[in-house]
DNA sequence: ATCTATGCAAACATTTTGCAGGCTG
DNA sequence: CAGCCTGCAAAATGTTTGCATAGAT
């Protein structure tokens, strides 16, 4: 899901630096699905660095979204952020937020899109809200 | 696009006031496909309503997407507002924030989603990010 | 006449930024 | 040892809320 070595090097070859904090932050990625918001990061490494602050996980998630090692996913009430950079569907449940990945894609193709409607596609993101199977249970 | 008599007549259905300041906000929403945001429909509705406030525009835009009526798109830096209900994927230019639709979905169904995920899909949201056909004759 | 909607301003919450000092490379 | 990164706090910004009054039904 995340290479937490394969993120390192990329780190390291481009030339931003790795902190402690930002080896703690992409250990949690790297242990987790749960595509997580930048509060719950936060509360996540301040286990192993009770000094770091929110500002250092804003940046370094930042940085790495720009380095194009991590995806934002711009939900509402705050984003969250996925590892997973294969192209996949995103099932969001409106009861109680959680994110699944679903392997799959879109039919229609880039070039298509370019000759249909003038528009170079360089990212797809992918959506399903509804319900999922823990909600469903309780409903 | 958006049926104004049809949306307003649904208004009226579900018990909701119709007030000058809400027919104000319907006719600009039915008369454009930028898919503006909330400032955006502020300012257009304002040369008509001089007086009309910000907190307004909010709480008629969050009833008529409780009513269904309407679509929030949760993009960065504001989310935008879009009247096309009918399943699309939403061209997003990375340059110029310039929202498109083209008609498409995906290949995916809702009985194979609930198979596959145990997940009941209510609800989907398909976006490409790239750049626009306007923004690639400038680069 | 009732009760929701409005406008105003303050409140909120997430994210960003400025700065002095610390640490990576 | 140069310069990026950190933590802290303040700022910025989109959105929500509280309240008294106006207005739709």
């Amino acid at each position: 899901m995340f290479d937490r070595e394969k993120v390192i090097s990329e780190i390291k070859r481009s030339g931003i630096r790795l902190t402690p904090q930002r080896r703690a932050i992409l250990d949690y990625l790297a242990s987790t699905d749960l595509h997580p918001n930048a509060q719950q990061i936060f509360h996540e490494v301040q286990k192993a660095h009770p000094d770091i602050s929110l500002a250092t996980i804003y940046n370094t998630l930042k940085r790495l979204v720009e380095l194009g090692l991590l995806k934002m996913l711009e939900v509402e009430p705050d984003n969250r952020y996925e590892t997973n950079l294969a192209q996949h569907i995103n099932l969001i449940c409106d009861i109680c937020g959680k994110i699944q990945d679903m392997d799959g894609g879109l039919s229609i193709n880039s070039e298509e899109v370019l000759h249909r409607c003038g528009f170079q596609v360089r990212d797809s993101r992918l959506e399903y809200h509804g319900v999922c199977s823990n909600c469903r249970k309780g409903q």
